[in-house]
DNA sequence: ATCGCTGTTGAAAAAACTTTTCATTAAAGG
DNA sequence: CCTTTAATGAAAAGTTTTTTCAACAGCGAT
């Protein structure tokens, strides 16, 4: 049993061909996918797939944390796989590659900064970069 | 003439009704708002506005980055007023009140970092913080 | 293995959200 | 004031997401 599978079923969440589906698309993916794009990755595996299950598998993923949005600024339609201790994302803004990263320690300062500015208490945070893989920047030099 | 109406004319855009009154909900809410709530908004203000409008103003007011949308981990359906200077907003969990800060130089030394360890070149980021805004800390003690 | 309980599923439909189309309106410069 | 043309509102189309519900399939007990 898989780290994803344990974590379903000491949820009470059972572990269906339609789930296996759904984390074996964005396995394969190194970018984010949409709902759609999930679902066509997916059938390859298990044929019957209907998009609303795509919905709801992503959305119990995302609360288990296996699964997490991908922002950009104009919306918020990509899911990516978390990387275990990774809470951010880097996305290539000309093929879509993502690869995920830590640094609480950094931000942290900055955080401290801004609650001692605002006077609010922050919790919780979202960060996100973008830019050039290295791949693409091969294809341009 | 205001900032903002020196700013879309300068991009040749006209100053009509209908923007002014999305700019003025923008301007009096204290949270982020969704279009709905934008149109019901700016209704009081020029009541023949139409939610069509509403979505072609911001969309139009994104691009000069007069406005820009807030992101939650579960979506990215609210429109926020940037700060002249201030490219990230803090938003309470409580009653969504944002207030927006800068911090480039704290995340500076993290890209530099991120960099050299992904080998991406990074050229763009999303930062948002949540948690407890001043007056709904209060309101608990 | 089989059974039965109940969480899950897929399809259809509904709801919500966003964009396109197009005739009409109204900014802004002359 | 006119004229030009960007901008608007309404309706419709398109897209995305959620709800409903009968049928199905995990999985624990037998």
């Amino acid at each position: 049993m898989t780290e994803w599978e344990q974590r379903l079923a000491s949820a009470g969440c059972r572990i269906t061909a339609s789930r296996r589906a759904v984390m074996h698309a964005l396995t394969q993916a190194d970018a984010p996918l949409s709902p759609q794009e999930v679902l066509e990755q997916a059938q390859a595996v298990h044929r019957q797939l209907g998009l609303v299950t795509v919905y709801r598998t992503l959305n119990l993923l995302s609360e288990l944390h296996l699964v997490r949005r991908a922002h950009r600024e104009d919306g918020c339609h990509g899911y990516l796989l978390t990387s275990p201790g990774h809470r951010h994302a880097l996305i290539c803004l000309v093929c879509g590659r993502a690869v995920e990263f830590s640094g609480e320690e950094d931000i942290n300062a900055l955080i401290e900064r801004v609650e001692v500015g605002t006077g609010y208490r922050v919790d919780d945070h979202l960060l996100q970069l973008f830019g050039i893989c290295p791949h693409c920047q091969e294809d341009k030099g």
